[in-house]
DNA sequence: AGATTGACCGTGT
DNA sequence: GACACGGCCAATC
């Protein structure tokens, strides 16, 4: 366990993200220890093993954006899903003001 | 070992 | 607010 590669780190911590809310590619990176490294989280969903271990519809761009997911109908089932979890939605894009995962902002 | 790719991010115009 | 360019990081060919 201590092999693990980014991708392995990423998939791990993916899923620990509470269900209402969600993490920019950038966060999740940084999470992994390699703030920066937005462009290899998102390799990482990309060869997504399982979609039931690593709920990538959780992960949006930086601006709340919805990018990716090969899945189903691609961005469009992803919002529907990220909807349908009780997430706040500006037009097209999360509310990241309320929806975004602050796992490490919430010292409050 | 070197070069390329990729579901990004920030800044400038 | 939208478009264009460059830069960063890690994995893969």
């Amino acid at each position: 366990m201590k092999t693990q590669s980014f991708f392995e780190k990423v998939y791990t911590l993916v899923p620990k993200i509470p269900i209402g809310k969600v993490a920019t590619y950038g966060q999740i990176a940084a999470l992994c220890g390699s703030p920066g490294a937005s462009r290899a989280v998102g390799m990482a969903m990309k060869n997504n093993p399982d979609l039931g271990v690593v709920p990538c519809h959780r992960v949006v761009g930086s601006t709340g954006e919805l990018i990716g997911y090969s899945a189903g109908e691609g961005v469009v089932t992803k919002k529907k899903r990220l909807e349908s979890e009780g997430v706040f939605f500006i037009g097209d894009r999360v509310d990241l003001s309320k929806s975004q995962w602050a796992s490490f902002v919430d010292k409050a």
